[in-house]
DNA sequence: GCCGTTTTCGGCCCGACTGTTTTCAGTCG
């Protein structure tokens, strides 16, 4: 029989949470299964070594009855937990969950006591006046829940991090005008710089707080006041998103803005992390324990979130690593040295008019460099590209002579910027790449990239990418999976063994910003640090105006994915070496 | 369900807001 799927498990225990919960079952309880998934997802392979309850059983958070379970599992790749549950709870109600302002609670209620299942159903129940009659519920309840179905059906729930950073910065500048306006800074999933974002969450301190609040609920882009405290506001704005206004005391500011960061774990981290150090921790402040209470009177002084950190021992956290297998890096305080703006060399992975971009190469450099850059790296598509212009091997010819003639114009003038001689080739469908391997050694660098025929079977695409992977010529992958945020899932590849490759063969993987793309994905920096992978922060650009995405999203990307300098390629003088 | 240098029982991170109540449960972050 073959082994079950490791990399299943951490969510089939997420699921058995949330079945629990909608059980009615202890919090606790789902919270133990909670901590059991994120165990065995930071575990990965390493999981199979351990062929007994018993050793199972020495895992943090795993005990008996949890090592019994994962040990079944093992065994027979089936979860009794998981099933258990399954027999009693309809799989239509896990979607319940999804509704703002629905919880297992009242969710399970509304299952019994009506005894239906699908989303529809429950529409139909609050459409006749069902919902609002059950004791606990009111009409106010029954419509909010209503509203969130029908809004769920009509946005999706999350949006690109460019799209958040956009709205942020817009109501941000409206805020700003507020008298008395002293601390504002975006929390959240943004300030963490996920790829997509759910809410937008400010945080403020003010003078006037009850004049901000009625700023921020009176916005252009608000469509609805969801809530309108004395210190708490949301709304939902013309995207569908819900964005959230809270104001504290200064001296909570930095206690605030650290618990309004997220994420979640690592708000749960670092309040264990309190506790281990006889503190405790809120978004008040840092308060000593005294007889098992918080000493509310003597908080520790600390102003900023990098005080805090030290009051726990530990270093400061970018908010990018504030989510991801990066606990132990912490509490070892050897957090890897993050790249930063000041960082990138060059510009690598750019379009000209030789293929689809929309300025010339000339234009493109003298962007760069006056953007401070030494290099372009120019990219255009491959002959198979013909959709995008792609260069037959006379054209790619023609193009270096061009390159040749600007660097020799460049040189005349005094300037030191290099343009290099890329290519973005198409992997073919069976891994092969765009040009004969004489045309392929006179580029300064290749990026392959797939683009097209998406939807090959699982072993077929992965067999394609890793020949790419061996062909000597390639310098970076692109895009690995070509999804698009939120529109496209994108190829299925088992990205793990394509990143170990790619570090073996001393091949990177581009981290592709354009806000669309954004991947490689950051949930595979700690692989790609363990193994040493490389890559370049590639904007993409088709014009001049997106070669800024390599600081405006790159940036963020890469550190999100916990790239130093030294890994990322346009973060040397020569980013191929002396070549 | 997991955990333990006061504990094998009784904790488990904690506060704001809302709606349905008439003191609090549920949800969210």
């Amino acid at each position: 029989m073959s082994k079950p799927d490791l990399y299943r498990l951490p969510d089939l225990l997420q699921r058995t949470a949330e079945l629990l919960r909608l059980s009615g079952a202890s919090d606790f309880k789902a919270i133990a299964y909670e901590k059991a998934s994120a165990v065995v997802e930071s575990e990965g392979e390493a999981l199979r070594d351990r062929d007994s309850e018993a050793s199972l059983k020495e895992l943090p958070n795993i005990g008996s009855s949890i090592a019994k379970d994962l040990h079944a599992y093992m065994e027979t790749g089936r979860l009794p937990a998981l099933e258990e549950l399954e027999a009693q709870i309809p799989a239509a109600l896990i979607e319940w969950l999804d509704i703002s302002g629905l919880g297992p609670k009242r969710a399970a209620k509304i299952h019994k006591a009506l005894d239906i299942t699908t989303l529809t159903e429950l529409q139909a129940a609050i459409e006749d006046g069902r919902v609002a009659d059950l004791p606990g519920f009111g009409k106010k309840s029954a419509e909010k829940i209503l509203e969130a179905i029908q809004w769920r059906a009509q946005h999706a729930d999350r949006c690109r991090y460019d799209e958040a950073l956009a709205l942020a910065e817009t109501a941000r500048e409206q805020l700003k005008k507020v008298d008395g306006l002293r601390k504002l800074e975006i929390a959240g999933s943004l300030r963490r710089c996920r790829e997509t974002i759910g809410d937008l969450d400010f945080l403020s301190v003010c003078d006037e707080p009850e004049d901000l609040h009625a700023c921020f609920r009176s916005l252009p882009e608000v469509t609805e006041v969801l809530a309108a405290g004395a210190t708490k506001s949301s709304v939902r704005v013309g995207n569908g998103r819900q964005m959230d206004l809270r104001t504290v005391e200064s001296k909570s500011f930095a206690a605030a803005l650290l618990y309004f960061t997220g994420s979640k774990e690592h708000n749960v981290f670092l309040r264990g992390r309190a506790r281990e150090k006889n503190l405790t921790l809120n978004e008040y402040g840092l308060y000593p324990l005294k007889e098992g209470e918080a000493d509310r009177e003597h908080p520790l002084p600390c102003e900023t979130e990098a005080e805090l950190y030290a009051a726990l021992d530990l270093p400061y956290t970018p908010p990018e690593l504030r989510e991801g297998p990066y606990e132990t890096l912490i509490r070892n305080h050897q957090l890897p040295n993050l790249v930063t703006e000041n960082d990138l060399q060059g510009i690598l992975h750019a379009h000209s008019t030789w293929s689809d971009g929309a300025d010339d190469i000339e234009t493109m450099a003298r962007a760069c460099l006056n953007q401070g850059y030494k290099y372009l790296g120019i990219t255009d598509h491959s002959k198979s590209a013909g959709y995008a212009g792609g260069l037959s091997i006379e054209r790619v010819q023609a193009q270096w002579k061009e390159i040749d003639a600007l660097n020799q114009k460049f040189k005349d003038e005094g300037v030191d910027f290099t343009v290099y001689k890329g290519m973005e080739s198409d992997i073919l469908i069976d891994g092969r790449l765009d040009y004969p391997d004489e045309i392929l050694e006179g580029f300064d660098f290749v990026i392959a990239s797939l683009h097209s025929q998406l939807d090959q079977e699982v072993s077929a695409m992965q067999a394609r990418v890793e020949t790419a992977l061996r062909h000597p010529a390639v310098t970076l992958l692109g895009h690995p999976t070509a999804r698009l945020l939120l529109k496209r899932e994108g190829a299925k590849l088992q990205m793990e063994a394509i990143i170990r490759l790619a570090a073996e063969r001393g091949v990177g993987i581009e981290l592709n910003c354009t806000p669309q793309r954004m991947e490689l994905d950051w949930r595979w920096g700690a692989l790609a640090a363990e193994v040493g992978l490389k890559t370049a922060i590639c904007p993409d650009a088709h014009a001049v105006a997106e070669i800024q995405q390599a600081k405006t999203y790159g940036i963020p990307l890469a550190r999100k994915a916990a790239f130093t300098a030294k890994r990322i390629l346009n973060c040397h003088a020569k980013p191929f070496g002396e070549k």
